[in-house]
RNA sequence: GGGUGCUUAGCUCAGCUGGGAGAGCGUCGCCCUUACAAGGCGAGGGUCGGGGGUUCAAGUCCCUCAGCACCCACCA
């Protein structure tokens, strides 16, 4: 093995290994265990959020295949109607060319070749992550499988009445001229006025005063509302008011829904141009009048002069009309509310026009229950209510797209407007017996999240009742941010119920969003978004500078990004490796919270990575080739190998009962301790004297088997957080550990195993361990350097502490670096000396040319201080009547034993310190 | 206007059903000890956001205030 740990060398070639020998796949047998992947954009790459989504889900999978399940990790990508067509818009924009020049056909073969293009992108970054998931049932939202379950769902659901076309206002992006879902409009406060204008009443006795953030709008206007107890109008309800620039008279109504405090306490009612005003105008029956294009521009219902106006250029035009009529009573400044599309950015209209819609309501009132009679359980658990508050007053949902990309609505028009809804055309031909007459088909195509809503049955080869279906449906998780809850969650789980009769997965665990080191949320426009790929491979400085300055949609930005970026990577980035990455991750995985992602942590974990690998040489240096029991032999356990064994037994439990409650982060806190700070810090040193020593070949045996057994044990207990570097050093070490095969990702998963658990070991090696620690403190204490030998005269001891010495000089001798051990007789002399406590025994240390007697003593006073502080505070807990008579006995015992231990190792301090001051 | 989450060491965060304040990084000191300087050994550092309450006992439960973040909502 190489010196140094270099992630760059082992991981690709693993990952192909383990695809070429089709180990992602599910086994056939075991207990089903699924995991349907969140389907990325194909066309998109790889951001953070993937990353740690993915390796939740992969530790998720590869826990569940080690443990012997029938795992599959469903593998595949989302047409993503919008955002796709975008990018290859923005494409043809380049060129000079729009989508209509092309024409549909042409265009979305354009879009199905930047598909072929650039698909393969995000599925090769999620094999860079080591991601086991079955690339060969992979499957997209648009090829046939899943298209003709997206024809079959929509069929269905229209014969049943769940689907219906209807005119209506919808969320209209004047941009992408589309509808989009309420979901896809982001409402944000901008500075906006509160225009005051006057409507003169028509029989010229005065006028009202309306108050309007959208004066443009008045040109479709169709009545003024007024509270109907509001005595200042209530005289004028039934008249009529002959409404500015456009002459149109227009009644004055009474309707509850006016707020006679806020403004003057009457309201325009424009009902095709405000979703408040639709709702009004429905209640009174008031015309609905457009007077928007599709770009939001005036149009011919409006006065000639405005006409092709944009609607911003009209509402300066109105206000300035309406101010030469001496029509605008005051103009205030005013915060409102924007509705903004998601993804053009631009100001959203609500605009009438015909659209399909899944009438939801019943499908929601099934996906309630579910959740609450726990048959679904989000983790964590409180996400269920944010979920229940959506459901609960959930609308009607729109899901057609005046998009070229996505799945054309499965509808056909006849000449005279008939619309027949079918799998496809010549089943509505012979359904409705429609013979030769000419029919086209809806020009609209499906939201996204429809098809999506599907996936976790589409993809198993519904509507055909395949085995894949029967063994996976339910599925075990579904692991996804809570920022699509909403749009992809709550859908699936009323499809799946809808038509596989049963919830589409039995867990939903919610993470959070990965943010950067300053709790910032990463974007490009900030300038501080970090490419998981860079951190597995490294980027240099120039590279990183360029790939944050450009394509930004504010290109001014660049100069303090380049600045910020500079600053913060002096060097670049250096490669981390994938395991690192994901070790990371795991990390900072705790409940659902979102994730500031720290260099330092990830570094932190490069370096465990280097550590458990330098581990690794030194086991196989000390293993290859030699026995290690394989054989058979006498064997024989030191008091290191029954506690290191017995200590991994702990560790397997936790991380087996973090993993299973999604706490990876303790998981992963548990592998890294146990490695660091128990079998490297303590136990491959303890391994040294023997193997190195005059033990027994017994003895050696005994150490170097459970070198190797423990490793190995560890390597498939961390497998599923970093996959790489386990298998590379899995495939030297699991021989010798006696495991059979050719991957350590079908190995099975640790189990705690109580036999193994030593208590007796636990506390003889910590007394061990005190011994160790009481000299090297005040080897540090006094300045003496690690690697002079010191001799250790020890006083107070019991039988149990000189059977211990005995049994473990080699031990003690060798990690505090000790010159000799003697033991004091009871009352015999001791010389001036640093003094360490081990239980009750004494530790001594001879001061004689060593040790600074002022600076022993400061370090004793320290010491007796912070100990006498502790004995204060515990006698004045067991003096306390009402504790000691209240408290539980155990509590109360408890708290005298440490007392009493507490209280002797302050006298014992004592003593020494008044020792040597007489000295 | 409703709702959720957060506030613990300089930084980023653990702390499960209330019973001796923890980790990583950073800082300081001593060490290139033949697995590892991406390392070893040791040290310092917190009135757990403020206030109140319940309890023998509160970082942990309840109330309240403050700050931060996010979600939802039709006040023109």
């Amino acid at each position: 093995m190489d010196k140094a740990y270099e992630p760059h060398s082992i991981e690709q070639r693993w990952y192909a290994f383990w695809e070429q020998n089709g180990h992602f796949a599910a086994s056939g047998e075991g207990a089903p265990y699924c995991i349907m992947i969140p389907p990325p954009n194909v066309t998109g790459s790889l951001h953070m959020g993937h990353a740690f989504q993915d390796t939740i889900m992969d530790a998720l999978i590869r826990y569940h295949r080690m443990q012997g399940d029938n795992t599959l990790w469903q593998a595949g990508t989302d047409h993503a109607g919008i955002a796709t067509q975008m990018v290859v818009e923005r494409q043809l924009l380049a060129e000079g060319k729009s989508r209509h020049d092309l024409g549909r056909e042409k265009f979305i073969e354009r879009v199905w070749e930047w598909k072929g293009q650039s698909g393969g992108h995000i599925t090769r970054q999620l094999r860079r992550m080591g991601a086991s998931l079955d690339w060969s049932r992979e499957r997209f939202t648009m090829d046939e499988g899943l298209s003709s379950a997206v024809r079959e769902v929509f069929v269905r659901l229209h014969e049943e009445g769940l689907i219906y076309r209807g005119k209506r206002l919808v969320n209209w992006d004047p941009v992408l001229h589309t509808a989009v879902s309420d979901l896809e409009v982001i409402s944000e406060e901008e500075q906006g006025y509160l225009w005051h204008m006057r409507y003169p009443l028509s029989d010229g006795s005065g006028h009202l005063v309306v108050a309007t953030t959208r004066p443009e709008t008045m040109l479709g206007d169709s009545a003024v509302a007024v509270h109907p107890e509001d005595e200042r109008y209530k005289h004028l309800v039934g008249r009529t008011i002959t409404l500015p620039l456009v002459g149109r008279e227009i009644p004055i109504i009474a309707d509850d829904y006016v707020d006679p405090a806020f403004g003057t306490g009457c309201v325009k009612i424009t009902p095709a141009h405000d979703f408040n005003d639709y709702q009004v105008g429905l209640r009174h029956d008031l015309p609905q009048i457009n007077v928007f294009t599709i770009d939001a521009r005036i149009n011919d219902e409006a006065p000639e002069q405005y006409r092709g106006l944009d609607r911003y250029e009209a509402r300066d035009e109105i206000v300035h009309d309406l101010k030469e009529l001496e029509l605008i009573e005051k103009i205030e400044d005013h915060k409102l509310m924007v509705p903004r599309g998601d993804r053009s950015h631009s100001v959203i209209e609500p605009f009438l026009t015909d659209q399909w819609y899944v009438k939801v309501a019943p499908l929601a009132a099934e996906a309630i229950k579910v959740v609450e009679d726990g048959r679904i359980r989000f983790v964590p658990d409180n996400w269920k209510n944010t979920y229940f508050d959506w459901m609960r007053k959930i609308e009607d949902w729109c899901i057609s797209r005046q998009i070229w990309w996505g799945h054309r609505i499965p509808a056909w028009y006849d000449e005279a407007g008939n619309v027949y809804v079918g799998r496809d055309e010549a089943e509505v031909r012979a359904k409705h017996n429609l013979g030769d007459t000419p029919l086209t088909q809806d020009e609209d195509v499906l939201d996204t999240w429809f098809s999506s809503a599907l996936w976790p049955f589409s993809t198993l080869g519904w509507p055909e009742q395949t085995p894949e279906l029967k063994s996976f449906y339910p599925t075990s998780v579904l692991v996804t941010g809570f920022d699509i809850i909403f749009f992809w969650v709550a859908r699936m789980i009323m499809m799946g119920l809808k038509f596989m009769g049963d919830v589409p997965f039995r867990e939903v665990y919610i993470h959070g969003l990965v943010r950067d080191a300053h709790g910032q949320k990463m974007s490009k426009s900030k300038g501080n978004v970090l490419d998981p790929i860079d951190l597995i491979d490294g980027i240099d400085l120039e590279s990183l500078v360029q790939k944050r300055t450009t394509g930004l949609m504010q290109p001014e930005m660049a100069k303090k990004i380049e600045k910020a970026t500079r600053k913060e990577f002096p060097d670049g980035i250096p490669a981390f490796g994938t395991d690192a990455l994901r070790f990371t991750f795991a990390a900072l995985a705790s409940t659902g919270r979102d994730i500031n992602f720290d260099l330092g942590r990830i570094e932190g974990y490069r370096n465990y990575c280097n550590k458990l690998w330098n581990a690794a040489r030194y086991v196989l240096m000390n293993t290859e080739g030699m026995d290690c029991g394989q054989g058979g032999g006498e064997i024989e356990y030191s008091l290191a190998d029954r506690w290191i064994r017995s200590r991994l037994q702990e560790t397997v439990r936790e991380v087996n009962e973090s993993i299973q409650g999604y706490r990876f982060d303790h998981a992963a806190q548990a592998i890294y301790e146990f490695t660091w700070s128990e079998y490297c810090d303590w136990y491959l040193e303890l391994s040294k004297p023997v193997l190195t020593g005059d033990a027994s070949d017994a003895a050696k045996r005994g150490t170097r088997q459970t070198l190797v057994q423990v490793l190995e044990t560890l390597l498939r207990l961390a497998h599923p957080v970093m996959p790489f570097i386990t298998e590379e050093i899995w495939q030297r070490v699991g021989p010798l550990a006696g495991a059979e095969g050719d991957t350590l990702m079908r190995q099975p998963y640790p189990q705690a195993n109580a036999a193994q658990v030593n208590s007796a070991a636990e506390t003889e090696m910590g007394w061990v361990m005190e011994f160790i620690v009481g000299v090297r403190k005040i080897r540090s204490g006094m300045n003496i350097p690690p690697g002079k030998p010191l001799p250790v005269l020890l006083e107070n001891h019991r039988d149990e502490d000189r059977e211990r010495l005995a049994r473990n000089a080699t031990f003690l001798e060798r990690l505090a670096r000790t010159e000799s051990i003697t033991l004091l007789a009871e009352g015999e002399e001791s010389p001036e000396s640093a003094t360490a406590l081990v239980g009750e025994m004494r530790l001594l240390v001879p001061m004689a040319g060593l040790i600074d007697k002022a600076a022993e003593l400061a370090r004793l006073s320290k010491e007796i201080d912070k100990l006498a502080g502790e004995v204060e505070r515990g006698r004045k807990k067991l003096e306390n009547e009402n504790f000691t008579a209240r408290a539980p006995a155990e509590v109360v015992q408890k708290e005298r034993d440490k007392l009493a231990e507490m209280e002797a190792s302050l006298n014992s301090l004592r003593e020494q310190k008044g020792k040597i001051e007489r000295m």
